[in-house]
Formats: C-alpha cells, structure tokens, sequence
DNA sequence: GAGGAAAGTGTAATTTAAACACTATTTCTG
DNA sequence: CAGAAATAGTGTTTAAATTACACTTTCCTC
C-alpha cells in the first residue's frame, strides 16, 4: 500500500464555461442543478473526472453531453481548490473554458442538468459554490486571450462578416472599438479569406462575408507569430469591474 | 453516504517551480528524489496537498520547508492530470511557480528531498513524472508575465541597477535588448525610486542604485494600468522552442 | 597615468495607433 | 417609383511609440 492509498479521500471535478456569443453579446451556458447542494441554483456545467479520464477528455464529455459538440475549442484555465468549496467534501475543480457557435448548440440537457440556458454574461449573479469566481477568472483568461489570439472566430459562424466581428470584440472586451481602425487592423493580419459573397435579405446593403484562414494562421503561428489587437480603453460604467493588468 | 465519499481514491499534489536569479541567469530549484517512483531522478518540488489545506497553502508550505522563505511570490499556473502522469496512482498535480531572491535561499532541504540544487533554465531535462512538460508551461506563463507586469523586480535584490534589470529580462525573455531603449522605457514607467546610491568596489564607473515603488504600483494598479514591455523579438537560436503566441 | 570595464546618455527615422465623416447599396414604405 | 431607413464601406492627417545607433564618463587596476 503506498502513500497516495493511505492518504485520504478526495475527488476532483472538472466545470466548463462554455461561451457562446449572438446578435445580444456574450453569454454563458448554465444549468439549473436538480440536486443538493445548491439545488434549484444555476451552476456551471461540471462533473468528477473518472478514474481512467484525464481532465481534458472530462471537460470535452461534459460540453458534448450538453450541447451534442465535439472538437470545439477548449483550454484549461486553473483550478480551484479552496478547502471549503464544496460543503459535501473536499473536490478540487479544474476550469475548462470552451467557445461554441452559439446556432450549432442543442439543447439535449445530460442528467445531471434539470434545464440548460444561455445567459448573457453581465446579468449573471449567485451561482452555486464557488462558480462566480470561477466564471470571473475564466471571463478575464478569455478577454486576455482574444486580444491576443484569433480565437474570436471560434463564437462566430464559418461565414461572418466584419461588423459581426467588430461587435464580438466589443462584447467580449467590452470597449467600443472605431470601425475604420478595426477594419484596417484586421484586414492587415491577412487572415481572413474574402470570399466574394454578401448577405442577402437584409434592409440594407449587404455586407461583404469572410471565412477565418486558419491554415494561414497555423502557418505563421509555427514561426512565432504575434496576433493582437491594441485599441479599447476599458468601458468605465456602474461598479463593472475590469481586470486590473491586461 | 454522498457521491464523493462513494466515487474513488485519489489524491492530489502541488509542484511548486521555484525560479531564481543570478549573474548566469534564470535558474530553477531542482530536487533530488529519495524515494521510488524516480528514485535519483532530478524533479520538481512538491507534495500531496493536505486534508484541511487550500492549494496555495500547500505551494508555500513546500516553499518554506526548501528555502525557511514566506511572503513569497507565487501564483498558480494550471493543473496537470494525465491518467498514467504517476506510476503509482492517480494523482493531479497543481503547478505554482515562484519567484524569489537568490540570495536570500538558504540550504534547508525538506525531508522529501535528499538534495537542493538550482540548475540553469536552459540546462534542465530528464526530469521525474511529467515536469519537464509543467516547466515548460511554467516557463512560458513566467515569459508572459514577464512582459505585462512588473513581477521582474522579485527576482531582485532590493537595491540594483538598471544593467542588473535588462540582464533579468534578457535571460528571462531570451531575448537581446537594447540598453538606451530599455532604459528610456523602463524609467518612463516612473515606478523605479532612484536611490541617489552607487555600487562600490567594482572596476568600472559604478552603476546607480534603484528599488521598485511598490506602493505606486498598486496604486496605478488599482486604477487600471498596464505594464508592458515590448521590445525583443524570439532570438533564433538551435532548437529552441519559443511559445508560439505571445 | 594608461588601459580596461561597464555606466550613462540623445536624436532621427520609421512604424503604429488614433481621431474623424461622408458616400454607397439595399430594402421598405407610401 | 421616389424617398427614407439602415447598415456597409472607405482615407487621411496627427500624435505617439518604437527602433536603430555610438560616443563620453567614471572608477579601478596595474
């Protein structure tokens, strides 16, 4: 018998934030709990890891056996461990935060979920446990991330165009962004496939659509590449509270 | 009965990356193991996490038996959790690194470890279970980290020169910087104290003496405020690997 | 007092970011 | 079918940040 048989019980679970972004802004798949503790709680999608499940492969279950996906976006954000967590036992979390197209999501709610919803992020409060936090550290990993990563294009459909993308970066990072600028810094990356076709049935001019080139971006990220937008003061409103160092 | 007692035995650890600095630059505290599994392999500092003890408690915990250091800078970089990561069960490991003055270590290998060694960043490999893959990581977060607060300071002794401080971030960042324009930059933050002090006994002009304003910091920290560094492009060099995106 | 060693200092050229307003195209309505 | 409504699309000027670059100063040693 070795040390780590004798030593003591313990679980670990994995939750997932899964980010999903429309016409409304951000928001984040909940799951109303149907069991104690915290029941009848909106809680972050989550679940143990199994014996012979390495976190990654829990996290990635747990967002298919909610929303039907697979070989979607997903990156390990840290864990959470605070003794008193969770009020049953000692379960260290690990968090996941995933970025889906928001129109590809079903709703097939897994068993351990009475009812599974989207919530637009600003209008999230008292979750179960510890899940505030966790959402907050997963919500400035991810603004990080997108200023300095293509990632954004994960929320949006395989065609988009500019003004969807302008709107998701002013969502997501919160901070208006002036159009012209935006437009010519994206443009500059060069990553973007101009596929000559427009909107259509739409009350204005339609706009132009465009696919993320993502073997380009794969090329010159193995050279070292630098994606990263610059532009956007945070938004000072109410008590919003942004992360104190970018 | 609850799930948790029910579901299965495991455990988890903390390994804490202790990096320190010297005139030959980045290195990291290294043990030698005195117990299967890796017997007499090099790996890095750490230990189960105890029943009644959060992460962070446990990371500084394993800092003070090695060093007799608290108040340490220390920060969680993520969990790592392969199934076969440990040959004798499950166990998840959760990385910290910490920063810490070299000067200020003192031999005091905990019962754990047979031997304490700082070994150079750049010469480490071979090590127990998966560190080598959680160095790296722990690398690349110290990189980024690096560049956007200035955390640099901690691998300091209070009082030391700006050639001290570029020579930091040239070995941190393994990048060559500019002297003039790291100057320019850094003093332009106006969170150095210039301490109106010079070296003594060296054989040359001796260089001015500066501490880090931390009370400054903090104050433009909790306004918003965003240190970064700039210059320095991967330096190209044999097989180095630098992280892909910055 | 000459040589060695690192400290310290400024400017010009280039690049990047920021501010800013009008025209074009489509659908809808009357 | 003409005009209004709605959003797309487009360039230039100014300011700020970054880069490249070389010589003089000061201290110690021999």
């Amino acid at each position: 018998m070795n040390e780590i048989d004798t030593f003591f019980k313990s679980a670990f679970s994995v939750d997932n934030i899964i980010f999903g972004f429309d016409e409304e802004g951000l928001k984040v798949l909940l799951i109303k709990r149907g069991m104690i503790p915290y029941q009848d709680h909106w809680a972050l999608p989550g679940d143990l890891v199994y014996p012979n499940e390495d976190l990654e492969t829990a996290a990635g279950r747990i967002l298919e056996e909610l929303t039907g996906l697979r070989d979607v976006f997903l990156e390990q954000v840290r864990a959470f461990g605070s003794v008193d967590r969770h009020p049953l036992g000692r379960v260290i979390t690990v968090a996941y935060y995933s970025l889906i197209r928001i129109n590809r999501y079903r709703v097939t709610p897994a068993s351990f979920a009475r009812k599974a919803k989207w919530h637009p992020v600003e209008q999230i409060k008292d979750l179960a446990f510890d899940h505030n936090e966790i959402l907050q550290t997963c919500l400035d990993r991810l603004r990080q991330h997108v200023r300095t990563r293509p990632i954004g294009f994960e929320l949006l459909p395989q065609k988009f165009t500019l003004t969807e993308l302008q709107h998701l970066y002013e969502s997501v990072l919160d901070v208006p962004l002036d159009k012209r600028n935006f437009r010519k810094k994206i443009i500059s990356t060069e990553l973007l496939i101009d596929l000559d076709e427009y909107q259509s049935n739409v009350a204005h001019r339609p706009a132009k659509l465009y696919s993320f080139n993502r073997e380009k971006y794969d090329k010159l990220n193995a050279e070292g590449y630098n994606f990263e937008l610059k532009e956007g003061k945070p938004r000072r409103r109410n008590g919003a509270s942004a992360s104190p160092v970018a």
